[in-house]
DNA sequence: CCCAGTAATTCGCGTCACGAATTACACAAC
DNA sequence: GTTGTGTAATTCGTGACGCGAATTACTGGG
């Protein structure tokens, strides 16, 4: 052995993220969304946003969001609406094909995910839950994205 | 409560990919690699492999591969040497340059990894790396890039 | 009315990934 | 030893993604 617990837990961190991925990707392909459009999806699932403030949510510069936002919209999936208090900005929203399709990604992924801890007990499962919750917790700020992607299980 | 605790497992898994990821990416701009080159330079770092074989290890189609070699090769981090044994066959093999950023890029990533535990005890990382393991466990053979982005701390 | 600041977009660039078609070679069969 | 047949890589064309710099359109304060 090599003497450092703390590898075995950057080794499992990283795997299981790669696990996490995949079962992203392959939910998106299921739904015949790009991951990025499917964490668009679920990110306007509570309600419109602008598109700077989807930018920071994101975590997207804003030249990046606008052609994610022009493929979305050219698949129906979300539109640009006016923002009446500001002609400058723009608020993108689901489409009702959108929202729909946000919801069958959004429950793919889950399923998916969910199957990964199938092997788990229930308890064991609260635990994973409750260490992975902590370091969450210690690391929160660092994200954003992450808290967009999971507006919906929350 | 929402009577899941599923979903709890759920949005932790995401959420802590999402901060790996974030690690990934941000050590891999330290040392002026894409996440895709940092993953390649680590595959390679044990031995060199032949363009097919690394297409498994990683994941990918031979044709995308072919272009990450030569994006990577340009940068002078790996070479191609021809296959002694197979006139076809290629070998990319880590040139001295591409070694050290190798070494670099995993320190990065692994010391970045290990910050993100740094809340939690020892006790606390000895069962979050064995529940992650079991997890893996119950679940390998779907990944391929998982093991070759670990290659390094096996 | 003008001007500084802000919201988006456009533009040009590079990375990444794929499938289909192609080239070069290996190896077995005849 | 020529002829397939299969395999290793590459090339080509396409598309998604991401960025920074420059641009356009509008807001709001002076």
């Amino acid at each position: 052995m090599d003497g450092g617990e703390k590898t075995g837990v950057v080794t499992a961190l990283v795997r299981s993220s790669f696990l996490v991925n995949a079962a992203y990707a392959e939910a998106g392909r299921e739904c015949g969304l790009t991951p990025q459009q499917g964490q668009l999806l679920c990110a306007l699932m509570p309600q419109p946003y602008g598109m700077s403030e989807l930018g920071a949510l994101l975590g997207l510069a804003r030249s990046s969001l606008t052609g994610l936002v022009d493929r979305t919209m050219r698949r129906g999936l979300v539109r640009r609406e006016p923002d009446p208090r500001d002609g400058r900005a723009v608020r993108v929203a689901l489409t009702d094909e959108g929202a729909a399709l946000a919801e069958d990604f959004r429950a793919a992924t889950c399923r998916r995910i969910e199957e990964l801890s199938a092997g788990l007990g229930a308890a064991e499962r609260a635990t994973l839950a409750e260490l992975l919750g902590r370091l969450l917790q210690e690391n929160a700020g660092r994200d954003n994205a992450g808290r967009a992607a999971n507006r919906n299980s929350s």
